[in-house]
DNA sequence: CATGAATGAGCATTCATTCAT
DNA sequence: TATGAATGAATGCTCATTCAT
């Protein structure tokens, strides 16, 4: 019934095995929409379309299955590919990548993954903190090693580059990610994300562009 | 802090309590380590040093202990006034703000709850909207009347004041509150606090800082 | 243990006092609707206005308390007296047993006594028992003895008046009182009781009723 | 009676599981003993062998298996034919039916049905009524189509068979069935039975009988 | 004597995990 | 390997009973 593409029959402790993806894509839905203890073990087993006891054939338990989805996640987080183009701009860059970063923060899943994480962050630190440095911190190096490059083009002052993209990174959340995180208002649009980036931009531009020599 | 008109023992139903806030207080700590679904109830009886009976004659279930807390919190953070003197420039009170801003939110307990209010945010929207009401949109829209009026008093620059409270307020958690909240590092010092404030305070005022005439 | 006999007001142990019998009234109506174990202390109290606490001044436990009230309940039943009439003639006397006997079986509380506590013979049989034997034995003894005075009158021949008199109550309840224990119809109307007993009077004479000499 | 179309092992959902037949088993010995607020599903679990967390594999909670055991009591009370040989005159038959009605009636379990069922009938109508529907009515429909072939076959007269029906089978447990089911008296022997029956029929065609032509 | 707050054993129910097939 | 029936510990919650006031 699924696509079989390679010819192996994937045996457990493959990590590309398809049922392990078939079963990852599963829950994933399940844990994100109900959280690590709102998911029951049955409800994955029915999202993901196997057995229960299939899972623990590639899942040594609940715990290792989370932990393996949030890596995933990271992972696919951390491909994410910013495009700064040299070619532009500070100001239009910071636009762009305040628009997309926005827009996969503030998406119908990615508040989500935030809230899970978080959530368990307390009970599994090792998560908590993967998460953190493959997602956050791994797009905040991503911008603060755009932005060292600006500043060693002459483009932009700045004395502290990794505090600078995360001061960035933030004011775009401003008045967006914490209502809709906490469920108070629904995901913005793309309008109310363009007014609140183009605002971030126009500060962060006001403090750190270079003064013209 | 709360007057207390009457002389008899706080019976049931009275919000005052000396057991109810007994029981408050002792499943406050079960609730912001472990989060909803790990806090069980017989836990918190012993945390509260009372018995699992106790609690169900001072609330009615789980969830309505859970808000009952969220609810206090809520309005504990509320209270906490800001000195926003305005015999000091701007400058002065932004940064006193936000040291004060970022030693409750990231003081041991802070985070938890709102960790772990966001992590229940999506199966009880009611009590993730009121807390984000009252601690955040509050505190918020306390630091955009001050920035009106500095506006009002020409010292300031600003068209969106909401948003420029968002920006600040954000900022001023910048590198700290994430890895903090994701355990991916301990709570912030305040040396470390006071870096990252002063910084955003620089950044806010290159930008809003109004023009001299 | 002390005799108690007069003035005082009503300490415990004494069966005639007021409490007592407020308590019992009020714990009748919710045993008699709830059941035995449907029926909570805690409501029990409350039907009764007193508090949880006074219950158990005046019963050791809740076992004690339902059996007071079903022995009182047997009593008050044993006392009912029927009216037999020795200037009435036999089918006259039968008939108007027959109606007081069913209006008694089936109103309102009288199915809910009967099914209460035939609901907790096996576990109380005490209980049982003697409910048996203070209600329906002793009605039937009743009637048993007035068939012996009307055999020993002339008018009646039956050579076993315990049976017999246990066969004419149970026709008198022939397709009423079943469907109305068990729910699957309501009470029955005097009409429908007087049809009911009137044939039963006729059949029970058919065949008891002695020959003309 | 029910088709069985597939030879396989009974799965869940399958109402001839063999589990599933082995837990109501158990849980009717429980239930009957205990009555069903008395029988705890630990009990029940106990009983019928299996884990607790079987119970609530193949029953949704202890309302429906208390339903299903009702359930198939009732069918299989339904299914009890009594045998009326129309080669035999009236009273033999009678005596038959009463003799093999009584025998269910007070058997060491059939008094327990009546009495649990009874017991549950307030809070749970739609038990009481379709097991008096289907045990007791059910029983005397099937007496009275026998008495009204007799009345049209000229043996009998009765004017309401329905009636007629009822009554003679209540007259049957005269003296026998209460005590019983109250536990006065342990269940009557078979020559107990006998006489009790036989004095039934004898009153019931007393009245009953045609007249000779 | 009367109270009602407090208790903790007991309940029905769920669910992560195991294992015979 | 894949299954899903079976498990039993743990959960939220109730309630008969106690006892300090």
């Amino acid at each position: 019934m699924v696509a079989q593409t390679h010819l192996s029959i994937a045996p457990q402790g493959d990590d590309d095995s398809a049922k392990r993806h078939q079963i990852m894509d599963g829950a994933r839905r399940v844990f994100m929409d109900l959280g690590f203890d709102g998911a029951s073990m049955n409800e994955i087993a029915r999202a993901a379309g196997v057995s229960k006891g299939t899972l623990y054939v590639y899942f040594a338990d609940k715990n290792r299955l989370f932990e393996a989805i949030v890596e995933r996640e990271s992972l696919d987080h951390g491909k994410k590919a910013f495009n700064f183009d040299p070619a532009l701009d500070a100001e239009t860059s910071l636009r762009a990548f305040g628009r997309a970063y926005l827009e996969i923060v503030c998406r119908p899943d990615g508040g989500s993954a935030v809230r899970t994480v978080m959530a368990i962050a307390e009970r599994m630190p090792d998560v908590g903190r993967r998460f953190y440095d493959r997602v956050i911190a791994h797009t905040m190096r991503l911008l603060a090693a755009y932005l060292t490059a600006r500043v060693e083009a002459g483009e932009l002052a700045i004395d502290n580059c990794e505090l600078a993209a995360a001061q960035y990174m933030r004011m775009c959340q401003a008045t967006l990610f914490e209502p809709y995180v906490f469920q108070a208002k629904p995901a913005p649009s793309k309008e109310q994300i363009a007014i609140v980036v183009d605002s971030a931009a126009r500060l962060f531009l006001a403090g750190y562009r270079a003064p013209k020599s």
